[in-house]
DNA sequence: TAACCAAGTGGGAAAAAGTGGAAAACGATT
DNA sequence: AATCGTTTTCCACTTTTTCCCACTTGGTTA
């Protein structure tokens, strides 16, 4: 399980050094792909393998998810993690998800996101916004 | 079952000592998440790996539920109890429930919250205002 | 009332993690 | 074949975190 946010620095050849406490549970490479609302998802091999054949299933029939999944697979990118924690991320995706100086790295259960810092807080503050909203999904989860 | 309310103090490097009653229960470290009304929660790592599993069943699909995980697990971490009982809680939950100086360390059922003092007061007196409401909630489900 | 004990608070030193830069290896182009 | 540019690996410095020890406070008991 994946949890904490951390924010880390993307230097000017696009290396984002992961928090220890996940790369301990990423293994030696990852896969990272465009994600949802502009951040970058970071999957460990074993997760890629399972996500991806779901996405292979759901994307032969309807064309908005062949679309989708065409837009991940055509972007996902194997990165290595190097002797001391950091991955190289392609060009094209730094640019996509707008990452430059600070970044947000995130775990959520399964997966790593990455997220230029602002939008990130902006994000957050988004959520946690809606007040009765928490509330109800802590409710309807048992939590509370 | 956790119960009783105790002031602490959070320290310049965001520690906070749980007091001895609840360190029995919790084991050798705990999850802490955001909470409601802007406290946080802290579970132990039993209580957590269940309320996880629910958590985990909200799908990535839809956008509110997506902001809930992110809002969860992105702001949680994974904090030992120390060798005199105290945990280090994360920058972005420290901030989020405005904590400093004196806090409230408040045992409830199967978690333990910790609040801003005053803002637990204040909340302490809210409900107290509104203790014939209450009551009357309670007579309904049967508890007195 | 004094002394002791348990619990909480604070600070300092050692270790680990993160950042940036330099050197080496590889590839491509002329 | 050599040089230039790009990529990758390695090393060193800085900052942050973690661990440990000592002090203070409050409460209990003799």
């Amino acid at each position: 399980m994946l949890l904490g946010q951390y924010t880390h620095s993307i230097d000017d050849k696009n290396r984002i050094s992961l928090p220890v406490r996940f790369r301990e549970k990423m293994g030696k490479k990852v896969v990272v792909t465009p994600g949802l609302d502009h951040c970058l998802f970071v999957f460990s091999p074993k997760e890629w393998e399972r996500i991806s054949a779901r996405l292979a299933e759901v994307s032969l029939g309807q064309a908005d998810n062949r679309g989708f999944s065409r837009f991940m697979f055509g972007q996902a990118a194997e990165a290595d993690i190097d002797s001391i924690g950091r991955i190289l991320v392609p060009d094209g995706l730094v640019e996509w998800a707008d990452l430059s100086g600070k970044v947000a790295v995130v775990g959520i259960q399964n997966r790593v996101e990455i997220w230029n810092e602002k939008a990130w807080t902006a994000y957050k503050n988004g959520v946690d916004s809606k007040a009765g909203a928490l509330a109800e999904k802590l409710g309807q989860v048992g939590v509370i």
